[in-house]
DNA sequence: GTCTATACTACGATAGAC
DNA sequence: GTCTATCGTAGTATAGAC
């Protein structure tokens, strides 16, 4: 079988044990190469960290961009298409998490959450700022004269529904008694999400 | 000054750089002791780990149960006083994630959610089977005739609420930009938190 | 019980052969 | 570019002094 890249084996490494770790060594081996290939192509292991969020940041941007391309400016919209579009958004969030074969990337992000470093700047300023500023000016759209701070409030609530099926991974799996979610398990925390984020924004509203 | 005990250093450096990370060696030293302590008391580097989940998941629940005592069977709680007590409940994990004392706690369970071992069986079994065993219970009685699956799902995405106040900790100080949570802040998705319980509770009752 | 000394393994970085 | 060889450091574990 054909070697995978450095590039995927640190991402997925990395993701799964952590900066500390993961072993330079191993995923040189696991690409078919050798240590010292790392420090020609990347510096070190603290570069090829670097570069694995900068690729799982446009990774996860260019997963999302199917949906985020089609927004309008939030100017151009009503409560009610706001609304529609912020449900929108939340499910394709939410498909993100659910996929298999966005594991590694968002076990990276997650890790790196806890412990911010250099790497959170490019993954912060590569992926969410954009998909932040998108949700909160969706928020304004969707409830006119809402305060700055109650909508960065609102936008980390809604976020938190996609992004717990990723960070409480291992207690939904123990909550569903089953070791991987099936479709039906997806299709109902999805339809959950949706519902919610209709009650969240139809509350407010008011 | 007084050194801290083993257990208690051990679970602030596991909780800040992950069970590789940390290092034995630095733990006994902050404790004002040497490595081999380590392995005399805990049996060595994967021992002290699990105490540290059994400790963890102990004073989680000590901290809770404050609330969690004063929650009646929920077979004498109507629907009205189901959504009060679940809003509480939610209310009082909410305050748990923001409060700094337990920072290091969750920070543990949450890289422990990530990769799931052996300490996390402990975490699950001494602490979070509890709380959503009494969740979903809160929420039989307060939509009558909601299926298994269902109540499972809802359980799941309220505690997402305020669980990502420590999981998506980085990304909140960004949002607010700041390097701290002022009361304020807190006050702010603590509201948000409690209005979103209700706004979700009510619209599925429907 | 607590510490010292030591054995053994694995890590990341680097120099240099090809 | 890719490999081998090696260096210095740091990890856990263990035996034994006190």
């Amino acid at each position: 079988m054909a070697s995978e890249s450095i590039l995927d084996v640190a991402i997925r490494q990395f993701g799964d044990r952590g900066f500390e770790g993961a072993s330079t060594r191993a995923i040189a081996a696991e690409a078919g190469t050798v240590m010292s290939s790392i420090t020609y192509h990347y510096g070190g292991k603290k570069g090829l960290y670097l570069a694995c969020a900068d690729h799982i940041a446009a990774s996860i941007c260019e997963r999302l961009s199917p949906v985020l391309d089609t927004i309008p400016p939030a100017s151009e919209l009503d409560t009610k298409d706001a609304i529609a579009t912020i449900r929108k958004l939340m499910q394709a969030m939410g498909r993100v998490m659910l996929s298999e074969d966005t594991h590694d990337w968002v076990q990276f992000v997650i890790r790196e959450q806890q412990k911010p470093g250099p790497a959170f700047d490019r993954i912060y300023s590569g992926l969410m700022e954009r998909v932040l500023a998108i949700l909160t000016g969706l928020l304004r759209a969707a409830q006119p004269g809402i305060t700055r701070e109650t909508v960065r409030a609102m936008a980390i609530s809604l976020v938190a529904q996609p992004l717990v099926l990723r960070s409480a991974h291992a207690t939904i799996l123990r909550v569903f008694e089953t070791r991987a979610l099936a479709n039906e398990h997806k299709a109902l925390l999805l339809s959950m999400i949706d519902q919610n984020t209709e009650a969240i924004l139809r509350n407010e509203q008011s």
